[in-house]
DNA sequence: GTCTATACCGGGATAGAC
DNA sequence: GTCTATCCCGGTATAGAC
């Protein structure tokens, strides 16, 4: 493979050090340092760091939603599919546990525009979802839990052990290695708590 | 009561703005407008951005840690603590939204060192619950699941939906009173879906 | 395309008058 | 205690040589 071009040296440093510090913490000179180039290359491939940083959150956020939109689409079982959701999204984020706490953070503020392009993604496919919980809940197949409600229960028990990661690892003593271990019995852990609570 | 004094005017201005946009995305010179008075007297007042940050962070800090504690101790089985923990923080939190995403951003940098300083306060109460959990365990009182994936579970049930409201009222599309709402009631949700999990 | 130098401004902090 | 003026650094961005 051909060496990495500026352009994407300048991508994944941007990546770095936006996920970790966000855009107001970020330093256009620490990306430099980071990608080993000179503070001016960085205007030259992306004109400011605002450009720079939407194409960083643009990344993020492809890298999320069509996995989110995949899982709970198709010809599946509401169990089913909440099952496809818990093991892609630990496992997604498990290899980038950083964003989550990044995009909420940038999102909390208002920097990111894109609430209404990543909502009109997501709209059909989340109704279509909600319908089938509420069909599978009338057939008594599931049982009957509002249904905003149990979204926000799963993404919560998917998505902040990650964004709690620092805080956790102190406060419970545990090692990075050992937590790396646990999200991943987690999936089983959760997808058991969803079911006891649905079947 | 008395007019409120320059020093407080100055703590409830910086602990809007540090809350809302962050160590790094705060002004002094805003935090001095919404204070009514001048970018000096924040220096006359509060050393420094640093000193002043942590006063905030301390606050919120103890707004929350001794709640924590007081919710798992004294002689209540673990289903009365966890339903304890669930309605009081649910409760504090509502009235401070944004707070836990501002700590854990805060503490994802390593801004602030009090990982050691909370750690040891909080060390012996949740070691205690800890062995109560395994000891109701043991007499099968509650269903065996590893206490600290449980207690994740918890604390992802009650604090996500703060950290993730904007997220979640732009895609489900709700507005801020029935997200309110929605707060309310996830208590008995809450509690519902631990003790069928759990009994 | 890559570098150096520099412009320019914003922000934290201080000095000093009142 | 409160204000104005100012310092000074660091950060984004640009100019211009190579």
């Amino acid at each position: 493979m051909a060496t990495k071009g500026t352009d994407q040296k300048i991508l994944e440093a941007a990546k770095k050090i936006f996920i970790l510090k966000g855009y107001a913490g970020a330093r256009m000179q620490e990306i430099a340092d980071e990608a080993n180039i000179n503070k001016s290359m960085l205007h030259y491939y992306y004109k400011s760091k605002d450009v720079l940083f939407s194409k960083i959150m643009e990344q993020a956020i492809v890298l999320l939603a069509p996995k989110f939109i995949e899982a709970i689409s198709g010809d599946f079982s509401v169990i089913e599919k909440l099952q496809r959701l818990v093991v892609t999204y630990i496992n997604t984020i498990s290899k980038h546990p950083h964003i989550p706490l990044f995009m909420l953070h940038e999102l909390s503020q208002n920097r990111v525009h894109l609430s209404s392009k990543l909502k009109k993604h997501m709209k059909t496919p989340l109704e279509n979802f909600a319908e089938e919980i509420k069909q599978e809940q009338k057939k008594g197949i599931i049982k009957k839990v509002p249904v905003n409600q149990l979204i926000l229960t799963v993404m919560s028990l998917i998505v902040f052990p990650f964004v709690a990661e620092p805080i956790f690892k102190n406060v419970l003593e545990i090692s990075e290695k050992t937590y790396r271990k646990m999200m991943m019995e987690r999936k089983e852990i959760v997808l058991d708590l969803l079911k006891t609570n649905l079947l």
